[in-house]
DNA sequence: TGATAATCGAGACGGTACGTCCAGTCTTCGG
DNA sequence: CCGAAGACTGGACGTACCGTCTCGATTATCA
């Protein structure tokens, strides 16, 4: 997630403060201008800094914003133990959408998702510095509803794992169609049917595959 | 769905077939050359016609391109009637992947999406040329299996709609985000597992309501 | 000077309150906007007519111009019998003057003289349409000089057309230089002073020809 | 005569070649295409440089070209010393058409003015490029005839100056005229008429103003 | 009284150039 | 060596006109 490595050690040394500003100005660019319009020579205005500096540490626009944008995901999503699993996930999916409502964010992700549509390397750093974290949660999510006893443990198998995929990609599609293409509200009531949903589904997969 | 409404009737009429040449020019130059190196001069090349006729009826890229890919899925997407709806949804989710890995669509459609985070009107002639569209499989899949009995008749009251709404964004969203952010492969057997979730959560959506 | 040839008999006739129309239009508009920013669109809707009907009646911009400047010089301009050849002189300076200081005038002639610089066919409709009869002025003022016994009557040779084209250029010419490239004013003092360095310098010029 | 002011000292200095290498270009292509096809895209082409380059330095078509033909003017325009004033009239007069002759010079010249009638910045700048080196020919030429006893020393006042400019006017207006409207040719007899004209006729001036 | 024919308005069409904007690189100065 | 400033090439942008065309609707003369 970092920039270009400096590798160096004579001579000034970077300005870290620069950096910082930088990610912050990539971010309220994206948030005001959208991807399309986004122009490095205003990033670079609006942090106080030369565009050679800009290109100095990052190679172009998709790899500055990906950094800009994993630094939102960071510490904000973690899972909260509401006390049933149905509860944890209205919770987390709450969360999510909350995430998805601040305009730097909504810009900012779908634009590197769509960028990553024909660029591998971009996929790929994208799922690094932002998925795996979030698919962390569903796992987490898991072992807690199976310590709860909520749902059956841990059978051997490649079953498991792809419960997991399947739940995750339900989970985070849904609020991010629901935000950005419905363009409708993710309210209490919504995350409480969504939950019902997944956990009943969930059962049924499980009688489905191991009756 | 369609250009920029026309209204008058004097003057020379606009060539039906431009619109389908520069379509289909768009399309093939998206698959070639992605998002970011689509040039409307290019697709004014391909389809033999000025720029200028380009611009006259749809005001840039974004529009151009929604309504190309519109098109596809006018086409492709379908409902079939496999008897039952646990496999009326395997279907159409094995179908909107094959949709959504097409390098035209896959690339198009998340760059709008994205683009629209930022841009009402351009998120409204998605909703009207694309989502829409899907969205009333949504219902019909709901009707043929009310009519199986294999769900309870309609309800009077809001729960109906929101309910479809909830099965639209899951599972549109649940592709979506399999074949984009986690990229591996909508197969039959996820696809299989999808719609084992949705219908059984379906029903437990039911009983959670109206007890 | 007149429109392309109709030729025909039958039909709708054309307008002829159209053709007054456009060239008081295309004069408007010059003034305005001169030559490089005239547009026959522009000279279309003034005069409310279609482009059509332009295009129809002139083959391009050059023509259009020509034959709405001509119309101008037409009636302006004729020799003053103020008694003595520098009066005469200093008359039809100042009336030239004055027509040069009319904005449409001002912009047009220049405009089509420019464009005569690389076109032939442009520089005889301009001689035929506007220098010749301007031309004729200097006979007429020669002729009158010698009826008053100001300069020697004609003698036989090619040295009398030669002066009278001469001085033509150096009236016409000094008169537009002052106006057009020194900007400015040509009043009754700077009129006077070319007329008596005419009248005197062209008795040099006989008296250095035939002594 | 030079392109819009710098006035800054950091950053990349603008390369010199470049401005001599799009001048020339300049004038090649405007003696190609003439003005009306004269393209700054083929002018940028020509001189191997983007367009953006010659866009930050001239403000458009006008001022590019009055720029590349002052040059011209610059380094053809001088005054010879023949002896007389009568002789170096002549000598000045006929090096004026022979540049006027030249296509590049022909063209850009009279379409410059054409334009300028509309535009006080042009004119201005014009004059600055091109008239004021011309004039000053005329007030050398004056002083030359001066030193040689041809014509009375300076008279304190106005009129000095005024026949200056009368001088300039009547000069480089017939030759224009005679060269772009009669389009005849400029040759030493038609030379040495003018300058026999201009010679007694300025004398003429002389006994006329100061008795 | 129609038929025929050229006109009219409107405006879309293929083109060409425009002048602007941005990406990404390069060059200079100063710290 | 870093950083700010800004000029550089290159290429797409969206706009403006050009001169041509295709319409439907007039308006004349001729049959």
């Amino acid at each position: 997630m970092c920039p270009l490595s400096p590798g160096k050690r004579t001579g000034r040394p970077r300005s870290a403060a620069a950096d910082r500003a930088i990610l912050a100005a990539t971010r309220a660019a994206l948030a005001e201008q959208g991807w399309g319009r986004l122009t490095l020579g205003d990033v670079a205005a609006r942090a106080g800094v030369a565009k050679t500096t800009l290109y100095r540490r990052w190679a172009g626009k998709n790899e500055l914003v990906v950094d800009a944008v994993a630094a939102l995901f960071e510490e904000q999503l973690e899972l909260p133990d509401l006390g049933s699993l149905e509860a944890d996930i209205q919770g987390v999916v709450l969360r999510f959408a909350e995430l998805l409502n601040r305009p730097e964010t909504r810009t900012a992700l779908m634009a590197v998702i769509a960028e990553a549509a024909h660029d591998d390397a971009l996929r790929l750093r994208i799922r690094e510095a932002i998925v795996d974290r979030q698919k962390h949660l569903v796992v987490l999510g898991r072992k807690r509803a199976q310590a709860r006893g909520e749902i059956p443990p841990e059978e051997d198998g490649a079953a498991g794992p792809e419960r997991d995929n399947l739940i995750f990609d339900v989970v985070a599609g849904a609020v991010v169609h629901r935000v950005m293409v419905s363009s409708e509200p993710v309210d209490e009531e919504w995350a409480g049917r969504l939950a019902v949903l997944l956990v009943v589904g969930l059962a049924g997969l499980h009688t489905a595959q191991d009756p």
